[in-house]
RNA sequence: GGAGGAGUGGCAGAGUGGUUGAAUGCGGCGGUCUUGAAAACCGUUGAGCGUGCGAGCGUUCCGGGGGUUCGAAUCCCUCCUCCUCCGCCA
């Protein structure tokens, strides 16, 4: 959610950025509906105003008559009162709507373009493609070999997109696991198990929409709970309406988590395998922190991204998300798309992570704040968010890139001391 | 699941219908004293919104929502959370 005072200021910059994303917007009528919101906020504050100087002299009545009149008066006026306020209420209402529909403003230097095919290449990782020099196989042909995903369980248990791992599989996705989460507590995370529902209204903070036509995530009937689609959104909601010490940011948490998608609407899509699921593990970046420090914290977290597939040795691009793909509340985004050999007629990019700076968008609406010693007042902190590992894209990469002529798959160095120093599995 | 109790400012803790945004203490900040520090003493110390160049003024907020009343931290209803005891259970 942006500042409404920022919208009303800056009406035409808010309407381009929408343009840019390629989000249809009412701003006009937003501006209208603030204005006569204005109005009656100043007509209720006066009628308040006036009834509470009533009330305060009714205790000195002289007698029995002037106190019935005073009486009658603050009534009247505290009618008056509450149908202004009554007006006004229903007009905040529509401006919220309408609010919680904007985006969040771009970060200048993202790239402008309608999707995905204006995302622009920032670099590449440590290690190039590998050239095999036998045919590849994809990760579920691999699998299959040793016996290490389960499919048709899953879709037996538990329907289509859902799948067991099994064996050594298990194993190198606990390592995964372990890796991601030492590196990160020695880069000052704080490791946090989160819970894997959440309130609707936390969900709708982070920037999710639980409940609708094209909602991503799976709602708890009869509750107001939801699935998460990511421990954003709890790790997120963590602090919702609280007041950090400015001393105390920033604050970085890694999230480990359980992650489920509906995929509405993703049928069709490239989804073979572990790619498209509706439910993974992940473990995940998310990072409280002041205003002028969010721009250089994206960039670690970036960097971090690109640490640890490096570590693992698989080949990967780094883009920057053009500005009609980004989601609502990203400023900025950049992603990592790992080389997958098996994807695709010879092998294809497919996306691995992400890592948004969300500013204050995501603070707005939850409203997570700082204070600041010496100062008076509050506002609000930036939150950004990024991928270390999702378990299921992960496994890809690594199955697909290390995988040897016999189906075996190498265990990436780093990993090894999490796979009890085995440097194979498979074979 | 059953029975009780409690939710007030950064914290602790008064306040049970009318200048109470809220006593008091602690903490924080500023000052006096001191070579310096401590102690002591004095002063100061919540946030949101609106309005004004500004000092300020107005308004809202005592777990959330609703109600009674001219007026609610204070009375009523409801929900949530926490604590204690009992039961059950990984």
């Amino acid at each position: 959610m942006l500042d409404r005072k920022y919208i009303v200021a800056n009406a035409s910059a808010v309407k381009a950025n929408c343009e840019n994303r390629n989000v249809p917007h009412e701003v006009d009528q937003l501006l209208e509906l603030e204005t006569q919101r204005r109005d009656m906020l100043r007509q209720v504050e006066e009628l308040n105003r006036q009834a509470n100087a009533v009330s305060k002299t009714i205790g000195q009545a002289k007698d029995e008559q002037e106190r019935e009149e005073r009486k009658a008066n603050g009534r009247d006026l505290r009618a008056q009162k509450d149908a202004a306020q009554t007006q006004h209420d229903e007009l905040d209402l529509k401006i919220r709507e309408l609010e919680l529909r904007l985006p969040n403003m771009a970060h200048p230097e993202a790239p402008i373009g309608e999707d995905d095919k204006s995302n622009l290449e920032l670099g590449r990782g440590k290690h190039a493609p590998r050239e095999f020099d036998f045919p590849p196989q994809d990760h579920v042909e691999i699998a299959k070999q040793w016996d290490w995903i389960d499919f048709e369980g899953g879709a037996r248990t538990s329907g289509a997109g859902f799948y067991f791992l099994k064996g050594d599989l298990v194993l190198l996705d606990l390592a995964i696991q372990q890796y991601a989460v030492s590196e990160l507590v020695r880069r000052g995370f704080i490791p946090m198990t989160t819970p894997d529902l959440a309130q609707d209204s936390i969900l709708e903070g982070i920037g999710f929409m639980p409940r609708g036509p094209e909602t991503q995530v799976y709602s708890i009937e009869n509750s107001n709970l939801s699935l998460i689609g990511t421990a954003e959104i709890t790790l997120g909601g963590l602090y919702s309406g609280e007041t950090f010490d400015a001393e105390t940011l920033p604050l970085k948490l890694c999230g480990i988590s359980h992650c489920f998608r509906t995929e509405a609407g993703a049928a069709g899509r490239a989804s073979k395998g572990l790619y498209r699921v509706h439910q993974f593990t992940k473990i995940e970046m998310f990072v409280f922190c002041l205003p002028d420090q969010s721009d250089a914290l994206h960039q670690e977290l970036k960097q971090i991204e690109c640490d640890l597939f490096d570590a693992i040795e698989v080949p990967f691009r780094v883009v920057d998300t053009a500005t009609g793909d980004l989601g609502g509340p990203a400023y900025r985004k950049y992603d990592l798309e790992a080389w997958m050999p098996g994807r695709g007629e010879a092998g294809e990019w497919g996306e691995v992570t992400s890592t948004s700076n969300c500013t204050d968008y995501q603070a707005r609406r939850l409203n997570v704040r700082y204070k600041q010693k010496e100062t008076k007042g509050t506002h609000f902190v930036h939150t950004l968010n990024g991928t270390a590992f999702a378990l299921s894209r992960a496994l890809i990469s690594v199955l697909e890139n290390h995988q040897n002529r016999d189906g075996s798959v190498n265990v990436p160095e780093a990993l090894q001391p999490y796979l009890s120093g085995r440097k194979q599995i498979g074979g």
